[in-house]
DNA sequence: ACTTGACTTAAAGTTAACTTTAACTTGTAT
DNA sequence: ATACAAGTTAAAGTTAACTTTAAGTCAAGT
C-alpha cells in the first residue's frame, strides 16, 4: 500500500510541512517520489512510528539524522548505531525518574490544595510545608547539588 | 541564610543570566534586593527547586508564570490553582507513558544491534522485524491514529 | 583615590523546530 | 480546454527559551 503525504501526516498527527521539513532533513531515508510527489510505503510508516518515538524522548533532530546516516552506511556502523541506542536509552531512563520524582510533588500539591480548598484558606496547609516531602529541604544543605533531581 | 545569584545558579546548575532572565519573566516571586542585588533565601531555594520540577516536566514558561501569579493573588485562586496542578499531573503521566513506550523500542534496539554486531551483518535481524514488537504493524491499519504513543 | 570583581538592566543575538508564503507543476473532473 | 485540488521547492518568518553584549553601579582591597 502507498499513501500520500497528507493522509500520512494525518496518520502520525502532524502536518505535510512538517513532514516535508523531516525529509528536507534528512529524516525520512529513500522516500519514493512519483512525479515528484512522495509516495509513503509501509517501511516508511514503520521508520515514521520510530521517529515518533524519538521525538517523544526529546532527542534533537540532529541526533536522529546521525542515527540514519550511520543506517544509511550499513553493517560498518553497527556498533556506532548500538553505542547511540544505549546512550539514548539511559536519557529515557533518567527522564523518567526526573518524572517520577515530579510526579511525586504535584500528587503532593494535589493533597496540599485539596486541602486548603477544603478549610477555604491556605493558612491551614502553608505552615505543614510549601513543598513536597519529597523536595523538602528547609536549608540548602552544604552539599545540595542539583544533578539527579 | 542567604545567597548570591552566582550561588543559587551554581546549586541550581544554570547561569546567572538564566536566573535574571526567569526573574524578568516573573518566575521568581518578591526576590528580595540589597543595593540593587538579588538576595536568594531558603524560601526562594524551596520554590527553586518546584521551578526545577516544572521545568523538567516540559511546563512553559507562560503557564509557570500563570501558577505564580495565582499563586501571589492568594485563597481566592486555590481553585485555579488546583486545576492547574491537575491538569499538569495529568501531562506528567502521560509523559510517563509516552517514556515507557519508547524505552521498550529502545529495548529491543539494544538487542537488534548487538544479534547483528555478533553475526557482523544486520542481515540476520533485518528479516525478523526492523521495528519493535511493541510498535509492531506491518501495514497501516484502516482505522490508526497516532494519539496514546 | 583607584582598581577589581561581582553584580545590574536593556536590548540585541542565537538556536531548534517548525510554519508560512510565493511561485510553480501535475493529475483529475467538468 | 480549463479549472481545481494537491502536491512541489526555496526562502523568509515565527516562537520559546535562553545567551550575549554593552554600559553602568557598587563594596572591598591596595
Amino acid at each position: 500500500m502507498s499513501y500520500s503525504i497528507k493522509e500520512i501526516a494525518e496518520i502520525m498527527g502532524i502536518t505535510p510541512s512538517t513532514l516535508r521539513y523531516y525529509d528536507s532533513e534528512g529524516l525520512l531515508p529513500d522516500v519514493k517520489k512519483v512525479n515528484g510527489r512522495r509516495v509513503f510505503e509501509d517501511k516508511d510508516f514503520k521508520w515514521l512510528r520510530v521517529l515518533n518515538c524519538m521525538k517523544n524522548i526529546n532527542m534533537p533532530i540532529k541526533k536522529i539524522k546521525e542515527y540514519v546516516k550511520l543506517a544509511q552506511k550499513g553493517d560498518t556502523t553497527l556498533q556506532e548505531r548500538y553505542d547511540l541506542i544505549l546512550e539514548q536509552k539511559e536519557s529515557i531512563q533518567k527522564q523518567i525518574n526526573e518524572l517520577n520524582t515530579c510526579l511525586k510533588e504535584f500528587e503532593f500539591k494535589e493533597w496540599y490544595y485539596k486541602t486548603a480548598i477544603e478549610a477555604g484558606t491556605e493558612k491551614v496547609v502553608e505552615n505543614i510545608s510549601s513543598i513536597s516531602p519529597t523536595l523538602e529541604i528547609d536549608k540548602i544543605p552544604k552539599d545540595y547539588k542539583k544533578e539527579g533531581m
